[in-house]
DNA sequence: CGAGTTCGATACAGACCTGTATCGAATGAC
DNA sequence: GTCATTCGATACAGGTCTGTATCGAACTCG
């Protein structure tokens, strides 16, 4: 399939490669500067490409920025579905009772896998940036913004479910308020300067939302 | 004292009404374009100017910048303590008995304060972007938000404590919360095409969060 | 009323940045 | 082995923005 469909002819061996490789530098450097800073010329320098490259795989830099946006999307989806057992296992050893820590954990934990990478963080910042001020993009960031959320809302409900919590008011209100206080608190957290981790202590906000909106299922 | 403290000699009658124009003008170009991408040109020629009137006013646009966050920032805490008794009168009428709306009705009031005019919501935003990329600019900006902070949990917790409520959380925790949520319905609000004023629907994580954030005080 | 100063307009030089057009090298087909 | 094609590099033209330098007008003060 990777070679049988190739158009016709040539030297298209590296070209999805090549592709892979500015959308990864486009990736750094609008974390790095901002989409608006970010000349094409730095985007291909970064790949250790120059200008001809970019202009022969995008057409413009809005091309690749959607490009950069599909593809960590769904990257970022994948790595949310495979990162939620482990967090399980980790916040609940068998036997463990259900405490409020363990509802801190779960909650943070799923929480923690939305935004990997620092980058990730710049990323998400920049786009909605973006969209403020063009419909179009604003239309996608929705569309994504839309799909995180649904995704997150059953796992999160979902993880709670097994452990006999649940949520005082409907799921995806609740994971959109939990969202929105964790977003906030990484970008305080890079604001103040903060590295690439972030620690427990600036989630207090989260953890203090998560106690408020659980309660324990009732026995039957 | 408005004459009298002129530096020296001449011309400088129109001097800071220019100043205010650029700024307001400004103001307006970044909120409709971002900080990136407007050019001083178009800043003062908005403001009725060349951008001779720009450079002899403004050594360049970051500092423009923050002039204006220094002014707009001050006129929003001015707004914010003459806004409070308003909304108090409006929630509850003399001998209104103190119910769930009530509360309602002051924290999404007093929030709405804090946004008077979409181009504050967008300026905040594109303060905080710019913030995330330039250590100077994250420090004003982290100033300019714990002084609204600050005056919002006073506000905040003053006026509930009028109508023996109280926060089940530290009074500073909460407010945040609270503006975090609001900002953040504020953005969905503006990245869905809405207009100038927000309607109440959009607010329901709001309200939904200040009911789980507040009790009645114990009668004593 | 005259002299000096300040403010804003205009002109200019330089730095980027974008997008296109052209060229050469590598590759795969026949 | 030859030929055609594709991909990326390079060169070029056009546009925009910044910051400075210069100039003229208005205003203030003596």
């Amino acid at each position: 399939m990777t070679t049988a469909e190739q158009p016709a002819g040539a030297a298209s061996r590296g070209r999805e490669h090549t592709r892979e490789r500015l959308i990864d530098a486009a990736f750094d450097v609008f974390a790095e500067v901002g989409v608006g800073a970010a000349s094409v010329e730095a985007i291909a320098e970064r790949a250790g490409f120059t200008r001809g490259a970019f202009y022969s795989n995008f057409d413009s830099k809005v091309e690749l920025f959607f490009a950069i946006a599909d593809t960590k999307y769904a990257q970022a989806a994948a790595g949310l579905q495979a990162g939620v057992d482990p967090i399980f296992a980790a916040a609940l050893p068998p036997g463990h009772p259900i405490t409020a820590e363990v509802v801190e954990q779960i909650v943070t934990g799923v929480l923690r896998l939305t935004v990997t990478d620092m980058r990730w963080a710049l990323f998400e910042s920049e786009f909605e940036a973006l969209a403020l001020r063009d419909p179009e993009i604003a239309r996608r960031f929705a569309g994504h913004s839309q799909r995180v959320a649904e995704d997150l809302a059953a796992l999160l409900d979902g993880a709670l479910t097994r452990i006999g919590v649940r949520f005082r008011v409907q799921a995806e209100q609740a994971t959109r308020m939990l969202m929105t206080i964790f977003r906030s608190a990484v970008t305080t957290h890079l604001l103040a300067g903060g590295g690439p981790e972030i620690p427990p202590d600036r989630l207090a906000d989260v953890t203090a939302l998560a106690l408020l909106l659980t309660e324990r299922m009732p026995e039957r």
